[in-house]
DNA sequence: AATATGAATGAACAGTCATTCACATTTCCG
DNA sequence: CGGAAATGTGAATGACTGTTCATTCATATT
């Protein structure tokens, strides 16, 4: 069988599917083993247990958000462009990736004391740079807002919150939502911004 | 017994804040009834079962925000000071209620059909308010948004996250965090927020 | 004094949960 | 080709799930 190879790919995919869909504690290992096709048994070669699978997700999902973001702003200077870069990244990479976003957002408190302090981690790093931006943008006197942590959580916020609604079939496109909310997280910092 | 009659409000008061910490589908019956202080068979002879606990709460925030919302809106007029009493509402409701706001954010997928339909209805309406502010202030040309719907959203997503992370032992107190929300509101949609 | 009500109990119900394990089957490599 | 390692199966485990129910009891009503 050529696809028995890649089953703990598999797994992972269905899992994250399912997970996000309807939450890991809705989500059984007879639901999980039954979707990816197999009985529930044959699951436990693969992870060392529900929690396990859970944790892995989460952890690879933050790994591959701080790379893209050491991609995405890789050799760009200037606390303006900075921020573009970051807010592009950020709406694109939750575009692309939403079931891994919803879940590692919504899921934090599934995870046991050390798993959880493993992803908060690495989150508070994510959450820094953003922080980092603001506090050079503050000090170069081109931005103008009250608290670079607040804020740095109020535009974090903002753009995460793009999984909730966003659909492929509607309205509007991924490049153009990106741009929206490039131009209000641009305005939020007291940047005008310009007409295209 | 002089507090036998609300122990109704007490099993609510508890349901709540465990909802709210663990999630709906982490807290058992037995789980509740405990930190009640009863045993799991008395909690029916007040609801019907755990949905019904579920949706009560969530429809009685829900109906209490958009009721403090119609109180906080009430005579008020122009879209800048619309949108400006919106924004206070908003975050103060929040920072005073942030487990029923946890709870109908996180919880609404554990609803079944029908109860979701109810509070998905309610969540609309709420939201509508806050986009028809928005073109207002558009059509009289003081705001400068690239959507109106899409920049609700963005609001909404900024504005509900401060329960992730305010603490009252905090750096900032309510007021604080309420006037740096209402300047980074303001800013997204354009408007220069004038120094205190 | 007799009766009705609201509320709590603790046991029981039929399922489901994650996990384990002995046992097939398949896959890979020498 | 052969045997070992990897992978899948299906049954079993004990604990836990939401819910039901006969029973008890104190208080309120008749």
């Amino acid at each position: 069988m050529p696809e028995s190879k890649d089953t703990k790919a598999k797994i992972r995919k269905v899992a994250l599917r399912l997970f996000a869909e309807r939450g890991y504690n809705a989500v059984s290992m007879r639901d999980l083993a039954e979707t990816v096709g197999m009985r529930q048994g044959g699951l436990y070669n693969h992870f060392e247990g529900k929690q396990a699978l859970l944790s892995d997700l989460m952890e690879a999902h933050m790994v591959a958000l701080l790379e893209a973001l050491d991609a995405a702003m890789a050799g760009i200077s200037g606390a303006r462009a900075r921020l573009e870069a970051f807010v592009r990244h950020h709406v694109r990479h939750h575009l692309n990736y939403p079931d891994d976003v919803f879940l590692a957002y919504m899921e934090v408190r599934s995870l046991d004391t050390e798993n959880r302090a493993r992803i908060v981690a690495l989150r508070n790093r994510y959450e820094h740079m953003l922080r980092k931006i603001l506090d050079d943008g503050c000090a170069e006197g081109l931005f103008s807002i009250g608290d670079s942590a607040v804020h740095a959580r109020m535009l974090l916020a903002m753009m995460t919150g793009v999984t909730v609604w966003y659909r492929d079939d509607g309205r509007l496109n991924r490049d153009e939502v990106v741009e929206l909310y490039l131009g209000a997280a641009l305005q939020s910092v007291g940047l005008a911004t310009v007409p295209s």
